[in-house]
DNA sequence: CCTAATGTTTGTGC
DNA sequence: AGCACAAACATTAG
């Protein structure tokens, strides 16, 4: 479920409650979830620093700290993981990784164990743990999607969720835009014309608006991503039945009528 | 029992 | 090299 909403919601939690206070202690109740150093080593280079303003790049969120070279902390939320924080200072047995702040403690959960926080020593480069990310989804303006569109030459979902591409898109999101944007996931993605990059291009922001409002994409009655869950989905739009299949190795909603086939070459 | 699930990595093959 | 696909990762839900 994370993908960039969710991330930036998480962003905002940290922004909220953790920025300006300081680290007290560090409790690690999932070793495997800490990559990049041990328990002992992360208390070592946490304590008595200050967390400052998160960032956030794609689906990767940034956590800083004080100092002259502060170390970061880097973490992923893959499918399951998620940050929450503890007003009352309790930690839960499912918290893998803890921050015990000055009025609370921030904790570090993936039920399904595959995200983790990266601890990324002072000076290291970020791009040796999250790989090679594109501009962030956020900030891409409508040139900077024909760019990274334009010389690919597979289809347009794959284009779309290829982090170091654009960084940020997930699979609920892509289908979204695409639906939106009356665009067939198998396009090829150097096919759109420049009025498909303009439909691209706007429904993708108006898209990451909503959603990073809401914290995660919505599933409301006129959402693609309400249809989901749906054994029958249909269109929100035209009432019809939408097409369940897999593209790019994701699970794929569409609309054969709204969304019309790629006709031979793309 | 089996299958599928949000994301990413890795291997394989065209 | 670029791209697609499958499997793997760990776990739960159906």
């Amino acid at each position: 479920m994370p993908e960039l909403p969710d991330v930036e919601h998480h962003r905002r939690t940290v922004a909220e409650h953790a920025t300006g206070q300081r680290v007290e202690r560090v409790a690690i109740n999932d070793p495997a979830l800490l990559e990049g150093t041990s328990p002992q080593g992360l208390g070592r280079s946490l304590v008595g620093r200050t967390v400052t303003a998160p960032r956030r790049h794609g689906k990767w969120l940034i956590l800083e700290f004080d100092g002259e070279d502060g170390p970061h902390l880097l973490v992923h939320f893959r499918m399951t993981g998620r940050l929450v924080w503890h007003e009352d200072g309790e930690v839960a047995g499912d918290d893998a990784v803890a921050l015990h702040l000055e009025h609370g403690v921030l904790a570090y959960r993936s039920e399904r164990r595959l995200g983790a926080v990266w601890y990324l020593p002072p000076g290291t480069e970020r791009e040796e743990v999250t790989g090679p990310l594109g501009p962030d989804a956020v900030t891409l303006d409508r040139n900077g999607l024909a760019e990274v569109l334009g010389d690919r030459r597979g289809g347009l979902k794959s284009a779309l969720l290829d982090q170091a591409r654009i960084a940020g898109l997930g699979n609920e999101l892509v289908d979204e835009v695409l639906w939106r944007s009356r665009l067939h996931p198998r396009r090829r993605a150097a096919s759109l014309e420049p009025d498909e990059l303009d439909a691209l291009h706007q429904q993708l922001r108006i898209v990451l608006r909503r959603a990073i409002r809401a914290g995660h994409v919505p599933a409301g009655p006129t959402w693609l991503n309400g249809q989901r869950a749906e054994r029958e989905p249909r269109c929100p739009d035209c009432g019809g039945p939408l097409v369940r299949e897999r593209i790019a190795g994701r699970t794929t909603l569409w609309c054969p009528t709204e969304q019309p086939p790629p006709g031979v070459g793309g």
